[in-house]
DNA sequence: TATCTCTTGACACTCAGTGCCACCAACGGC
DNA sequence: GCCGTTGGTGGCACTGAGTGTCAAGAGATA
């Protein structure tokens, strides 16, 4: 109950900063604007959201979230890639089930693709998925993560070939080709993810 | 003579900075307390760095420039895991060769992988060295970056390498072993990166 | 010496983000 | 019905980053 109000506040908070910062630009709208549009006090956005920034990469990472959940979820025998590319596809589904909502997160991947500002948050989420990755990798492949460097890059490359979706998906404007964009960049890093660890005598 | 002294100027900013900020974390320190230690005003300190985290993040940006020179100057018919491993070299053969360069520049990499604000904007640097190394790539494959995937990737998967390199070594003591590191690094990711390229009729 | 240029310092300003406090609702006990 | 507690909100003042502007000083040239 208050929960739900909690939320409802959000989203208002949201939507109104969405709308601004898509129309007229990040560095365009003050954060004075958004609360005006939502009605609300400048306090209480803080309250809400860490940064300005937050608002537009919450979006997106709250839709990514169960990214770590699904790899878990797949079966121990299935190569790195089969698992990692099902697990990337989580969030992709949510778009190819609804248009509206697909329409709206290609709108906020192109604001993000093209602020600095916006870019350098997004990545700093990357970080903490890539080490939640990393850790889930690792625990499947029984490797030890802080000196094998095969987990860590496995979870880089993932995120790399989920950065190299979202950048080609946005530049283009079918949407069906979601899944065909990322069996293609999933093809060019599986001979790396499903390699026979060279590396694991060394460490 | 004008340039040297600007030059002059920056290094005592960038100087007094580095000192700070690595004794008392990023956050603890302020502009208008480096410029106190450099004896200068802050408007001068905005003049040579467009932010605070400019002056830690350029100290490594200037370090890496080279890589997209090497890259280029490598010979064509070069495997592209063998000439990327050289191009990212670049940058290591200055510590290797100059022990004080070496511990600082290990001080810096400590200070932005513990500071959120400069990691993001550490990864903000990488975005541009990316695009580079990617033009690169796909002049020297014949590749059309905009429809392959390929070269972006393979220059994420560069990144991806040299990044690895640097978390482990600001993590161990020894710093002979950056050799080593970058060796098996390479070794994960060259696998896709020498891969006989299944994406290009796709496109 | 007059002038032109380049750099600096000082001041004022915008805006992001935070701490603090007073206010207002909902809720439970007497 | 009156009370205290709890939780969310708005207002206010503050710090700190970053920018625009202008006047002053150093150095080179005619």
């Amino acid at each position: 109950m208050a929960e739900r109000k909690r939320q409802l506040v959000a989203d208002e908070l949201r939507d109104a900063a969405l709308m601004l910062l898509a129309t007229k630009g990040f560095d365009a709208v003050t954060v004075d604007e958004i609360v005006a549009a939502a009605g609300m006090s400048r306090r209480t956005f803080f309250r809400y959201f860490a940064s300005k920034e937050d608002v537009v990469v919450r979006f997106l990472a709250d839709m990514s979230a169960g990214i770590v959940a699904e790899l878990a979820a797949r079966p121990p025998a299935e190569p790195p890639s089969v698992a990692l590319r099902h697990a990337v596809w989580v969030p992709f589904a949510a778009c190819t089930d609804r248009p509206d909502h697909s329409e709206r997160a290609r709108v906020v991947v192109r604001l993000i693709l093209d602020t600095p500002a916006l870019q350098a948050r997004w990545l700093e989420r990357q970080i903490q998925w890539r080490a939640d990755l990393a850790a889930e990798l690792a625990a499947r492949r029984g490797l030890d993560p802080d000196t094998d460097p095969y987990p860590r890059m496995a979870a880089g490359m993932t995120l790399l070939a989920l950065d190299t979706v979202l950048r080609q998906w946005q530049a283009g404007d079918d949407e069906q080709h979601l899944a065909e964009l990322t069996d293609r960049a999933f093809a060019v890093v599986a001979p790396a993810l499903d390699a026979p660890t060279p590396s694991h005598g060394a460490g």
